[in-house]
DNA sequence: TGAATGACATAATTTGAAATCTGTCATTCC
DNA sequence: GGAATGACAGATTTCAAATTATGTCATTCA
């Protein structure tokens, strides 16, 4: 029955087959160890637990997220522009995942649910993409001289609206893009050069 | 056992206190009726439905948390220091319920999964005071000259982190005073008077 | 006569016994 | 000898029966 020797990653494929036929609720070890033709305690010598397995499966699918967006954070366009493609980018890939296939988001989301460490490296990781961006834009004056993490944190959460799984429900309403467009408007013009005469908070330093 | 006539106001309260001991699971008309010493159908010659009732308190519980806001809308600070007033009352407000009383907060959020309708009108209800505080600071040369209405949505979605209960999750992390000041002082910039040099989209028309 | 009642049909929820799953490990297999 | 197995204990889930809830309405009550 089984193809070759028994690798985490042919056991996390199989994994994440399982869960896209079977949803989180009702994907088992069992049924995994099954569609690999072997005895679920083999599953065992690989993954610690079920726990283990579904973050492993978790993870790879995040990184399915991350990667084209590290591409696009690293790239050679002036960070105004850059950073309103990494953020649209964003937007898409999360939106499409949803109004693609409900079902499997749905599942994805379960497992991110119980999964607050992976979870937690994965907006790590993004902010840190954003992070570099401002970083970048600080440097060629193209943005104002601000503090690129404290800001690349701001930016996060002022567009989770559109990328927080959690506020997916709203994301096929009518107006998003429009929605979507004068937020980041907003936010450049925050960044921008011009030294907004700040009559509150603290002097410039 | 009951003190006066059977009006929808006394109904209400003991629905609320119902729901608030039993939770919303739990909570049922005949509760309802048993706490006000009549039979559930009396219940149902005031409200048409166990939905229609759970409405009604959900309603009013969001009028409590849009009522001082109301005040701070129309109060005559000038703009820019009214407008981060407002979103730090609506963060408070919320924030207070959340850690002051977990289970309730969880209560009236269960409420408010099945009632689009009445949370819709009290999103709106909030995106209006916004865009009021906002027309008056493009109206006093605070603001630039932003749609004040658009540009309102744009900061209510991205303050959402910050008052959306699906997020409540995060209120009590540490950093969150700091995150919160941050974003709106980014915000603020955007709206500053400066002319951003806007290298793309229309020409300030 | 208009408000309140409670018996009733249908719908939803609870319950607990049976079935299934997770994780371990002594044993088997190559 | 290292990988795979499957029987097992304890935990979790399922499913169908029984209970409880919702919403209606003919009747009672004041």
């Amino acid at each position: 029955m089984n193809d070759s020797a028994l690798t985490p990653e042919r056991i996390l494929a199989a994994a994440e087959d399982v869960l896209r036929r079977y949803g989180p609720g009702k994907a088992t070890v069992v049924d995994v160890a099954q569609a690999l033709g072997v005895s679920h305690g083999s599953v065992y010598r690989h993954f610690a637990s079920k726990v283990a397995l579904r973050d492993a499966v978790l993870r790879g699918w995040l990184e399915r997220v991350t990667a084209p967006l590290q591409a696009i954070a690293t790239s050679r366009a002036a960070a105004p522009a850059r950073l309103r493609q990494w953020l649209g980018a964003l937007r898409e890939i999360k939106r499409d995942k949803v109004l693609g296939d409900p079902e499997l988001f749905a599942t994805y989301g379960a497992l991110a649910a119980d999964a607050r460490e992976v979870i937690g490296e994965h907006v790590e990781h993004l902010q840190q993409q954003i992070t570099s961006i401002i970083a970048a834009g600080v440097a060629s004056g193209d943005f104002r001289k601000v503090d690129a993490r404290a800001t690349a944190l701001a930016i996060f959460d002022a567009t989770s609206r559109f990328h927080y799984p959690g506020m997916a429900h709203l994301w096929s309403g009518p107006g998003e893009d429009a929605a979507f467009a004068q937020l980041l408007d907003l936010l450049l013009a925050g960044l921008a050069l011009a030294p907004a005469p700040a009559k509150r908070r603290k002097p410039t330093a």
